[in-house]
RNA sequence: GGAGAGGUGGCUGAGUGGUCGAAAGCAGCGGUUUGCUAAACCGUCGUAGGCCUUACCGUCUACCGGGGGUUCGAAUCCCCCCCUCUCCGCCA
């Protein structure tokens, strides 16, 4: 969401900078749009000013003993007229509201031109993919060999794209939420927090996965309730229509959560084990900060979830996405990449934005320090990281010949183990 | 789910149909006084949008949980919904 005045103002700025993320912004039918309902608005505020003055004129004469009875009537059909008018100014504002929350961010001048994923510019790489000396496994062999992954039962129970854990599969999810929570409150710095998986469309609509994303989430029939697609949505919303302190600028919190995307269009990819789900776990970490600051930030909480990789000792990538290839609420976007041999690649396991005021503006998410006019805050986010690919990653990087799987040194404490072996059978 | 009480500006809190955008107090901001601090006193102190404007100013409109209604006129009356608190029921 923009700022209506600047947005007016820098047309054709703003056009050619969504053209290098490939939106076609029809300044056209904007300004046909913003012009037709500010005369709406301007025609109706005039007569309502007729009428409040006519009403105080009425209770004067009234009290006068004056008979009112023309000018009632008179200021009742005025009345009549600003119904109808309302009533258009309201249409007018909700398609003006629409066209403009429809529109993307503007994309940080660094950020790669490009139109797609190919020009995408990888930023770092760090650590190197495993050899091995035998036929490697993809996780959706190794998995169901050690007992610790049903994709079938879960298809009984739920329907496809849901997996269910086992024995130490289920405590390696765990271990990894736990490792990760850790590292991040006890070394990064962040406050973890634990919000609602289900949100209300307000939510949605602040960080920009409503109006124009909802056939990718999960909707509770007859409700205003939503599951959600990530911890961003919670997290971000938690200071919805409040203004915060600038000197507690940055905060920094993470949290756990399932998440949940229903993957309309989707289809067709990944389609083999647990790449992508319905439903996964995430460790997702949160920012609020000041405008100057959030470029830095970024560059921070980008760091904090790849520590997490170093620490798994996991291969990984880390590259900054191009404007074709970016998020609809995204000024910048870093995504990490973890190495599958599975895959025989590199596959996203974290992105990290900043989304500059787009988000703050839509839900009013202010910042001022001590006597200064208040401000929007910058808002960032990232995964830190997504557990079940990390789960992937563990299972598949950390294979051995005899088919275990070795456990990383960080994790030993966690899962109470050295190796993960097969497990007994479920029944 | 049932019964009751309540939701007013950053906070406390008045206001039951007519210049109410809203008393008063606190906090904040500016100033006077003052060796410093404190206190006292004076002033100031919401947000969004339209018009005008380079901008400031000015002016108009809207906003007293949300939505609808009654009325010439609604914070105030009526209806629906949401939220908070207390009690009851149910329940991890």
């Amino acid at each position: 969401m923009y700022d209506l005045a600047f947005f007016r103002n820098n047309l054709p700025l703003i056009e050619q900078r969504l053209a290098t993320r490939g939106f076609k912004l029809d300044t056209g039918q904007f300004s046909e749009l913003d012009a037709e309902r500010r005369k709406a608005v301007t025609e109706t505020e005039r007569l309502k000013a007729v009428r409040n003055s006519e009403s105080i004129e009425i209770s004067k004469l009234r009290k006068a003993g004056e008979d009112t009875s023309e000018r009632q009537q008179k200021v009742r059909e005025i009345g009549d007229a600003i119904g109808a008018l309302d009533e258009k100014v309201k249409l007018l504002d909700e398609r003006f509201r629409l066209m403009l929350s429809s529109i993307p961010n503007l994309p940080h001048e660094s950020v790669p031109a490009g139109k797609s994923a190919e020009d995408n510019v990888e930023v770092r790489r760090v650590g190197a993919p495993p050899k091995f000396d035998f036929e490697l496994k993809p996780h959706w062999d190794l998995g169901p060999e050690l007992n610790i992954l049903d994709m079938e039962r879960a298809a009984k129970i739920t329907g496809a794209r849901f997996a269910v854990y086992i024995g130490l599969g289920a405590k390696l999810e765990r271990a990894l939420v736990n490792f990760m929570l850790d590292v991040h409150t006890r070394e990064h710095g962040y406050t973890e927090v634990l919000p609602p998986f289900l949100v209300n469309s307000a939510s949605l609509y602040g960080t920009g996965q409503l109006p124009k994303f909802a056939e990718d989430l999960f909707h509770c029939e007859n409700t205003d309730l939503w599951l959600i697609p990530t911890a961003e949505v919670p997290v971000t919303n938690l200071f919805r229509d409040e203004t915060l302190d600038s000197e507690k600028l940055p905060i920094k919190l993470c949290a756990y959560t399932p998440c949940f995307r229903s993957e309309a269009g989707s289809y067709g990819r990944d389609v083999r084990g647990i790449i992508r789900q319905h439903q996964f776990q995430k460790v997702e970490l949160v920012k609020f900060t000041r405008p100057e600051q959030s470029y830095d930030e970024l560059e921070k909480l980008t760091a904090d979830a790849e520590r997490i990789l170093q620490k798994l000792g996991l291969p990984y990538r880390t590259i900054a996405l191009s404007t074709g290839d970016m998020g609809f609420s995204s000024a910048k976007t870093y995504d990490i990449e973890v190495w599958l041999p599975g895959q025989n690649g590199y596959k996203e396991i974290s992105s990290c934005s900043n989304f500059e005021a787009f988000q703050a503006r839509r839900a009013s998410i202010r910042q001022k320090s001590g006597k200064s006019k208040s401000e929007f805050a910058h808002t960032l986010n990232g995964s830190g990281l997504a557990i079940g690919r990390t789960w992937v990653a563990v299972i598949e990087n950390y294979q051995q010949k005899d088919g275990s799987v070795a456990v990383p040194e960080v994790l030993r404490p966690y899962l109470n183990a050295e190796v993960i072996t097969r497990q007994g059978e479920l029944n």
